[in-house]
DNA sequence: GTGAAAGCGCTAACAA
DNA sequence: TTGTTAGCGCTTTCAC
C-alpha cells in the first residue's frame, strides 16, 4: 500500500479556484442546492471530477451538526448474540436502509456495564445524530443513558417499561404464540408444553403469555425455562418429558431452543411429529431448515425489523430538525406482524 | 424520551469560562499535555464535571485529521456472511481492540459490486483513519478501492495477490489442513476424502494445498468441492461416498460443511467415527459442539484474528503519524497457529 | 506555564 | 444568481 495517503486532498476552496467561482457557490453546487447557473454548476462539477474532492465530513459536521451517523448498540452480557444470527440478520437490515439514506453505521458493542460508560461519553460527544439499541435485559440502563446524553433513539424489542414517548420496534410475540399453540392444537396435540425465555426479556414473557392465552389452564409444571441455548432447550425438553410422558405437543420460544429439544426427543426415542410435534419461534433459517427434522415455527421478518428501526430513527431526526420530506406517519412503536412456516416439525 | 436534545453541549470555551483560564489551557488539561500547573489542571477537570463537558469530535478532526475511527468493510455478495458466525466473532475482537484504544467501529456492508462506489466515496471522505477488509473472493476490488482513497488497510484473510506492502491477517490454513489429515492417518483411516471450499477463495484453496502436502498421491476423486454452506457439504459427501464405498475419513474444509456431511453420513447409515472419520475446520463452536456426534476440527481463533487486526491497523496509523508509542515489532503479516481440538467424529 | 491568535474546511446569513 | 463574511469548536504555534 504506497502512501497515496500523503497526496492532501483538495478542499472546496481549491475546487472554487479552479471553477473559477467563489466557495460559496461551489459549495451550492456540491449540496445540490437550486439556483446556481447552469454552466457555473458545470465548471464546479468538472472540476469536482476532475480533482478528486470529496467533502470533509468533519468541517461539515461542525457548522451543520448533523453527523449523518447513527450509532447501533448492542448489550451483549452474554455471548447469546454470537450463536445466533438473529443479530447479524436485524444489523443488515439497519445497514440497508442506513446506506438508502446515506447515513453511516457506527457499531457499539458493550460486554457489560463497564462499558455503558464509554458509551455515554460517546452517544454525548455528537458523534452520531441518533442510536439504535438492542437492549437485551430488562434491568439494562442502555436506554436511560442515550436519552442522558440528548441523543433520539429507538429500541429493539419491546421495553419492559411503559412510557408514550419511547418508540420501539417489535414483532407480534404474543400472537405468534398463540399462533404456535393454535397450530399444535389443530394437528389434534392435547397435552401441550411451553419451553419459555429467560423471563427478562420481553420477548419471553409475550410468547409466554400468548401460550397462556390459548391454554389458560395448562398445568404450571408444563412451562419450563430454557435459556436461548440449544442445551437450555434441551433440558427443558428432558424435564418436560419426565413429568409429561404422554406430552404430545411443544412450543418452544426460540428455534435455537427447539433444536435443543429436538436432539432430546431423538436421544429419548421419540419421533417428531409423530409422538411429540414441535413448533419453534424466530425463523432463524439456518436452524430452522436444519433441525432433523425441519422446524416449523413462528417467522418473523428480522431483517425486515432492523429496517424498520433504522426508518423510524430516520424520520424521527427529519422531524426533530423540522418538516423532512412529507411527515405523513406518526412517530410510533412498531410491532409487526408474525407468520406460521410449517416445515415438518409438527 | 423528553427533548433534552435541546440542551446546548457545552464548549470548551464554557469550561475555561468556568475554570476562569483560557481555553488554551483547558485543551492542554483535557489531552493530558504535560506542563499545567496543578491547581490549575484541578479547576479544569471540577469544571468538566459540573458542566459534562464531552469534546466535539467534529472540531478535533478538523484541525488533528485524526478521526480515531476505523471502518470494517465487509464484502457479503453472498449471503455466507449471515450464516457463518465466523463473523460476528471477528467482528468481536475488532471491536475489543479499538474500543481499548479509544476507536470507533464504522461498519460498512456492501451487498454487491453496486455499493463499491459508496464505499469508495466514503474511504475518501476521511471519515475514517484506516479500514479493515474483509473480501470474500478473489477477484474483489475492494482493497484496491480503499488504496485508492489513500486509506491504510489491513485484510482479513490473505489476498490472492502478493505485493510486499499488502498487510493481512490469517490462520495457517494450510498447516492446519496438514493436521487434520494426520489426525485421520494416526486413527488409521487410509482413504480420507475432501471437502474443499470453492476455489475463488485463498483459504480454500490454502487448505487444499494443506490436504495435498500429506495425502500427495490422492485419487482426483476424492476431492470434491463445496460451498461452505451445510447443503454443499451434504452432497458432496454423498458424492464422495457414491466414488469410494471403502472412505473411512474425511476432511471438511469448514465445520458447516463438515456438518452437512455428517448429516448425509447419519442417511446413509455409517456410523461416525466408526466407519467414517469426520474432522472439519474453524472451530465454530455453535456448530461444532452440536452436531451428532460432536466435531472434531481445527481449530482457529477467530476472535483472537480480529483483535490481530485491529492492533496491526493501528500500529500502522501510529507509525504513519511517526513514532507513536515504541514500534518494536515490524509492520508485516499475521498468520496464526491452528490447533487440532478432539472431540467425538474422528 | 499560560494566553492570544490563527486557522482546520465547511455552510449560511447577508450583501451586492 | 453570486460573492463576502462570519463563525462552528477545537488545537497549536508563538509570544509573554
Amino acid at each position: 500500500m504506497s502512501d497515496s495517503s500523503y497526496a492532501p486532498r483538495p478542499t472546496l476552496e481549491d475546487i472554487a479556484a479552479r471553477a473559477g467561482v467563489s466557495r460559496a457557490t461551489a459549495s451550492r453546487v456540491v449540496n445540490g442546492s437550486e439556483g446556481v447557473r447552469a454552466p457555473l454548476a458545470e465548471r464546479v462539477r468538472q472540476a469536482v471530477d476532475e480533482l478528486g474532492y470529496v467533502p470533509n465530513q468533519a468541517a461539515r459536521a461542525l457548522v451543520t451538526r448533523r453527523k449523518d451517523a447513527v450509532a447501533v448498540v448492542v448489550a451483549e452480557p452474554e455471548t447469546r448474540f454470537f450463536s445466533d444470527p438473529f443479530f447479524a440478520q436485524q444489523v443488515r437490515g439497519i445497514s440497508r436502509e442506513l446506506t438508502a439514506r446515506d447515513n453511516q453505521l457506527v457499531l457499539l458493542l458493550t460486554e457489560g456495564a463497564d462499558d455503558y460508560e464509554r458509551v455515554g461519553r460517546y452517544l454525548a460527544g455528537g458523534h452520531v445524530d441518533g442510536a439504535l439499541i438492542f437492549s437485551l435485559h430488562a434491568d439494562d440502563t442502555l436506554p436511560a443513558l442515550a436519552e442522558r446524553a440528548g441523543v433520539p433513539t429507538v429500541i429493539g424489542g419491546r421495553p419492559d417499561w411503559s412510557d408514550g414517548d419511547t418508540l420501539y420496534v417489535d414483532c407480534d410475540n404474543r400472537g405468534g404464540a398463540r399462533d404456535a399453540v393454535h397450530h399444535l392444537l389443530g394437528l389434534g396435540r392435547r397435552r401441550i408444553g411451553h419451553i419459555a425465555g429467560r423471563q427478562d426479556q420481553t420477548a419471553s414473557v409475550d410468547r409466554l403469555d400468548g401460550f397462556r392465552d390459548v391454554a389458560p389452564d395448562a398445568d404450571p409444571g408444563l412451562i419450563v425455562e430454557g435459556d436461548f441455548t440449544p442445551d437450555g432447550g434441551a433440558r427443558a425438553m428432558a424435564e418436560l418429558l419426565d413429568r409429561y410422558p404422554d406430552l404430545d405437543g411443544v412450543f418452544a420460544a426460540s428455534d435455537v431452543m427447539a433444536s435443543g429439544a429436538l436432539r432430546t426427543l431423538r436421544q429419548r426415542g421419540r419421533r417428531v411429529p409423530e409422538d411429540v410435534a414441535v413448533v419453534g419461534f424466530d425463523d432463524i433459517v439456518s436452524v430452522a431448515e436444519w433441525t432433523d427434522p425441519p422446524l416449523t415455527t413462528i417467522r418473523q421478518d428480522i431483517e425486515e425489523m432492523g429496517q424498520m428501526m433504522a426508518r423510524l430513527l430516520l424520520r424521527r431526526l427529519d422531524a426533530a430538525a423540522g418538516g423532512g420530506p412529507a411527515d405523513d406517519a406518526p412517530l410510533k412503536p412498531i410491532v409487526t406482524p408474525t407468520q406460521v412456516v410449517v416445515r415438518a416439525s409438527a
